[in-house]
DNA sequence: TACTATTGTCACAAACTGAGACAATAAGAA
DNA sequence: TTCTTATTGTCTCAGTTTGTGACAATAGTA
């Protein structure tokens, strides 16, 4: 059995994070889940913050280290507080499958926790998902299908697509979800994907055109029988 | 000199939350500032989650305190982490300009807290503000007269400001800041207090019906030498 | 060379918004 | 009573944005 190492940093007490890590591929919006060693518990991809250490710059350190990315689009959207997400159960099951017993220094896990919820938009071609050292997979799952979640972690993510549902035409992120090229097809499939409804074609285009936020580059020859499109980047 | 009494309750420790309380009179967006012995210290009312309550809960706890109000629009915007917020000076003056010692189990106040932001709407009308044990006064302040105030609570006002912009058309909750019945020409002082410029007045008349969120009632006599406006209330 | 699927753009109608016009008041003044 | 004034509710008309379909251009295949 693989013994659970975390680093001796000291951490913030009752105070986590929760990351909702977005993804697109094959048309789906997908996300981040970790599954724990020999438990079959689902969890989102979170962590605790360094007792001198920014909580913004915690959330991206756990990014990294999930991703590999550092220049990730990341926005806080909730913290959940209510004491009924206090279940040492789950996080005592976690522990000992783990290898980690009672009295090893980790209480403090078992303790009550709020937790700050954010969430990224990746690139999914730029990123080989890592597990930590209490998972042992970090895989990408969509929307529509994720498995049962721990704790409140189901609420979590709905929130997160319902605010990123929100501020997609307020902000514009769409793009980040994206490589740097991209075509107007598939920028429309992603704002599809995340609004859960199809759009009309001419309406989309002529709305992101007239937005003046993106820059035209050369065509795209896919090899199929039909006119090329254009590539597009995000100014 | 008042001494400072807590209630022995226990609390969260590292958890705090801040409440930008807004009010709407004499045509001018407000907030509730506290004033604390002593010091010339201004701030946020904000304080501290017990162990096993709800986070939200809380709030609602505080803001009645403040306000006497039970039933309260409540909203949570962001949640302020940085380490830079830490400054054990500033609640060290407040706690000894209170007769407060060290080692008088205050310690705790010392360390370092995330802070978790609410807004909240009230009708002025219906409030008298409260100071609570450390503080000697809590004063209504247009948003654009703010004394200066403690660590981040400016950076925590201009964001839920921002907040309410946002949210202002999209959940229509201007109505909160204004007593059950009003009539549209003060809805409107309301929504140009929020959003700091004028609006046309036939326009925002036929949004506001269009949306079909208010209620019409009776007329409303000022005792003006004119035509007597509508009373609405929100559905 | 003809055929097919997709793209970029245009055209027209429908819906929405900005800006002003105007009659209908409520109360005071003449 | 009648006139005057400030404000309100509603309408109109123009300008803008959005929904919807049409259509030619094009990259590959048959």
């Amino acid at each position: 059995m693989k013994i659970f190492r975390m680093p001796k940093t000291a951490y913030l007490p009752h105070i986590a994070y929760d990351s909702v890590i977005f993804g697109f591929s094959e048309g789906d919006l997908k996300i981040l889940i970790m599954e724990y060693h020999n438990t079959g518990l689902f969890a989102l991809p979170g962590g605790f913050v360094q007792l001198q250490e920014n909580l913004n710059d915690a959330v991206l350190r756990g990014l990294n280290e999930r991703t590999g990315l550092t220049d990730i689009y990341l926005e806080q959207f909730y913290t959940f507080g209510d004491f009924s997400r206090f279940d040492p159960e789950v996080m005592r099951t976690l522990l000992e499958a783990n290898g980690i017993l009672p009295g090893d220094g980790y209480q403090w896990m078992l303790d009550r926790f709020i937790s700050v919820a954010y969430y990224a938009l990746i690139n999914y071609e730029e990123v080989t998902p890592r597990p930590d050292a209490l998972s042992d997979s970090c895989e990408w799952y969509p929307v529509n299908e994720l498995p049962e979640l721990i704790l409140d972690h189901r609420n979590i993510v709905e929130k997160a697509i319902q605010t990123l549902r929100d501020n997609l035409d307020r902000k514009l992120v769409g793009g980040n979800l994206l490589p740097k090229k991209f075509t107007m097809n598939e920028l429309q499939n992603v704002y599809e994907a995340i609004l859960g409804t199809k759009l009309r074609r001419t309406t989309f285009q002529r709305k992101m055109l007239a937005a003046e936020v993106l820059t035209r580059h050369e065509k795209h020859f896919s090899g199929k029988a039909h006119m090329a499109p254009y590539l597009y980047s995000f100014k």
